[in-house]
DNA sequence: CGACCAATTGAATTGATTCAAGGTCCGTGG
DNA sequence: CCACGGACCTTGAATCAATTCAATTGGTCG
């Protein structure tokens, strides 16, 4: 992992994000500036048991936070893209561990005061756990189609790509993000190709040809 | 649903929950008195598209925090017991909804400064999402006896009950909880019994008789 | 071009569900 | 006190969705 000079022109990554959401501009207003830091793909943000405090926002790229059994078996709790903040943990050791999945671009939120980050913190935090409950649900009650039907608008609707989807993780971490195996990821994209619901252009690549039975499948 | 006078000679309910949680007094301290609200079993704290905002302590008795599909599936977030705190949502409306599971006293907080609820908020907040994150991995890594092994040793350590740990929830509630159906419940259950793990001296009374066997399973 | 890693596809297996039948617990009323 | 009814729970058998294991194909990079 390299730092990354705040100076422009030594800067060669893409431009970072414009963080058009009010609650993380009130965040970054609130801490103190960091340089950003450019990760390779899959390098370690945090680890499980580092000391928990900061905040991190997506500049670019794509972030896993993860958790593991004691026999190795993965759950990615979530993904995070551009603009979004991650790190949230209570007390002081992170449970989860937070990883790049491909060329991701991170810039490290300190508070700049004794009185933290504030509501905006909180805002955020909740809007994690609202996502993640959602996730619950898809776990404990959908389906293998389902589940991808939910992934799929789930990144469309993040991403502001309007024709193609980017799959910029591979398979199995849609398996361990869905809660499947990725030979079965590899079936239910084959299942809604012949469908016809989807296109798969290129490995990491989704069109969606069918968005009504693409919604009827995720309710 | 019935106000409960705060007057104690005019109250029939148990003792109050103690409350010994150093940040559940701190967001006491800053959340304006209110009664305690008494609900019989199976009703209605919040609905979904509620509007959200205050929360909730859990003063005695059971709560279920749920969600469910566009079909009618039920996938339940968190069970709540006394002493808890829940009722945590971002923006205006609840995605969830809130029910009592057993005769369940329930106390409103109410921010009583402009400055809302503070620091402690967000510390219950982001203790409520190490739980739910928990939770994935148990939804979506876990087989039915792993899922049953944590569910019980979880009851255990929340309850301050040593011997017999109390089931104050109903077969179908704990499938919905823990992403099974509740013949499976009830067949892991009896497996469990069937190894001498537990015992079930009542139908909603477990005892645990191996600890090292259950905490194995569990991992 | 070959090597390697990721993804696909097939066949057999299995863990959990579904469907169906009993059994148990508990309150109510005769 | 006991019989009855209904809700909850247990248990069994058949089914099915997803996994496991095993090839094979495809894509990427030196």
């Amino acid at each position: 992992m390299q730092i990354q000079s705040l100076h422009p022109s030594s800067s060669h990554v893409s431009a970072p994000a414009t963080h058009s959401d009010p609650v993380v501009r009130s965040l970054l207003a609130n801490a103190r500036p960091c340089a950003v830091s450019f990760y390779k793909p899959n390098e370690a943000i945090y680890a499980h048991g580092d000391t928990s405090g900061p905040l991190y926002l997506v500049e670019f790229g794509t972030v896993r936070v993860c958790r593991l059994t004691a026999d190795g078996r993965r759950q990615i709790s979530t993904f995070h893209f551009a603009g979004e903040v991650f790190g949230f943990e209570p007390g002081g050791e992170h449970l989860n561990y937070a990883e790049s999945v491909d060329s991701t671009g991170i810039r490290l939120l300190r508070p700049n005061s004794d009185a933290g980050l504030g509501e905006s913190a909180l805002t955020i935090a909740l809007r994690t756990m609202a996502r993640i409950q959602d996730h619950l649900l898809l776990l404990g009650r959908m389906n293998a189609a389902e589940k991808m039907a939910v992934f799929i608008i789930d990144l469309h609707d993040r991403q502001d790509a309007d024709r193609f989807i980017d799959l910029s993780m591979q398979r199995s971490d849609i398996a361990d993000y869905l809660g499947l195996t990725f030979e079965t990821v590899s079936r239910v994209l084959k299942a809604f190709k012949d469908a016809k619901l989807i296109r798969l252009p290129m490995l990491s690549q989704i069109e969606v040809l069918d968005w009504t039975g693409l919604r009827c499948l995720a309710e």
